[in-house]
DNA sequence: CCAAAAGTGTTGGGTCTACACCCATGT
DNA sequence: ACATGGGTGTAGACCCAACACTTTTGG
């Protein structure tokens, strides 16, 4: 019997969009497939788990094998945030036999460049996809809404230092509903998990504190094994 | 590659409490191991999942293994509960060979009786686990706890009907903290899920009101396919 | 009449939401 | 000067925790 992982890479569009998708889309990375079945379609980056590799060494390999030329920013082989979603192993899910597939959510700051055959796409309304990876991302994007109310996984879709604002703006993005600016401030700083960095951005308006999550804080990660 | 599946069943002590522990204390089944390795220790009931067998039709069967004769009361094969918890799948976690084993957890309203070989154990204080069977079974009480709050798992714990001082003895017991009787009515209540059924349970006290879920409501499911 | 569990309201403190204006900077 | 996003306080509604006594039945 076959065992796969599966990966939904998810982050958000970013604000010097070049692509047709606004600012701050939910963005998930597909991959079209080569081969049947499905061959032509999107899937999820996926693949096999060696015999001796583990299931998040599997999950890094097969991000690598989706990443594109080196560049500036996020890689997507060392996301900010990996937790295991689901495991989905129906028997036929997978025409060709019995495949049993762990999945896991990714989370980058932002989209980096992605190998040929594979492109970002918006993940709360994405394309028809292979398998049964449409109920994977679906999987996906509900345990990203639903961490974001109770822990800090935002911490995945941010760079290292950020402004109140741009915290906002992340759960907008991913709750796809406007906040109050003084309620949510509020209530983030009373947590007490932020910390100044002493560094502020700069813009062409008012200068903005930038804040980090203190080194060494731990997303309230699910069992992952 | 091999796919197995590890049950954590859960249940509560009955009141007139056989055994050496009081009643509600929550119970985990464990079954003794004849094989190597680990031959003679307690384990999670679990197996190996047959080539067209489904996850959940595996665990299925793994339960029928570990029950009993059959006796009047709930059926270790049909858990009032059952949903996925993680997969558990570093190489070497079991020394025999790569076993990639997806954890489920299953409630019932008490224990059964149980196939020769197995017994109910504290399941916040278990006895030494084979393999990583003392995390799992960690996963599913911290699993069972957070879901009190924001599902109606407790459910999975209690009879079709119950009355409103079962239902906080479920939390209370779970939660292993006292709960204040007229704040937790006033809140299940207000609610709206549960329903009279108009009939009442007599003891020597003032007969106290049957509840029962309306029949149909579905606890909030984390995807399982 | 006694024991045992069922049932029932109020109050104070904290938390959430809704809401509008001034500030600091770059151009 | 003006445009842009950054930053701030308050008042009403709501929710939560703490708290003790009366009721109904069986024995």
């Amino acid at each position: 019997m076959a065992v796969a992982v599966d990966v939904v890479v998810l982050t958000l569009a970013p604000d010097g969009g070049d692509d047709g998708v606004p600012p701050l889309t939910p963005l998930v990375l597909a991959v079209r497939r080569d081969r049947d079945p499905f061959a032509g379609n999107w899937a999820l980056p996926g693949g096999h788990v060696g015999l001796g590799e583990g299931l998040e060494a599997a999950v890094c390999r097969v991000l690598g094998e989706a990443g594109g030329q080196p560049a500036p920013g996020p890689r997507l082989t060392a996301p900010r945030h990996l937790e295991q979603l689901a495991t989905f192993g129906a028997p036929g899910r997978d025409p060709r036999g019995r495949v049993v597939s762990v999945s896991y959510l990714a989370l980058l700051p932002a989209p980096p460049p992605v190998a040929a055959g594979a492109a970002w796409h918006p993940a709360l309304d994405p394309p028809a996809l292979a398998f049964d990876h449409r109920d994977i991302v679906a999987a996906a994007v509900a345990r990203l809404r639903s961490k974001l109310t109770y822990s800090t996984v935002a911490y995945g879709l941010l760079g290292e230092e950020f402004t109140l604002s741009d915290l906002q703006a992340v759960y907008e993005a991913v709750q796809a509903r406007p906040l109050d600016k003084r309620n949510f401030r509020r209530k983030v700083l009373a947590l007490g998990l932020l910390e100044e960095t002493g560094e502020q951005r700069r813009g062409s308006h008012r200068p903005a504190q930038l804040y980090r999550f203190p080194p060494g804080l731990v997303v309230f990660d699910d069992v992952i094994a």
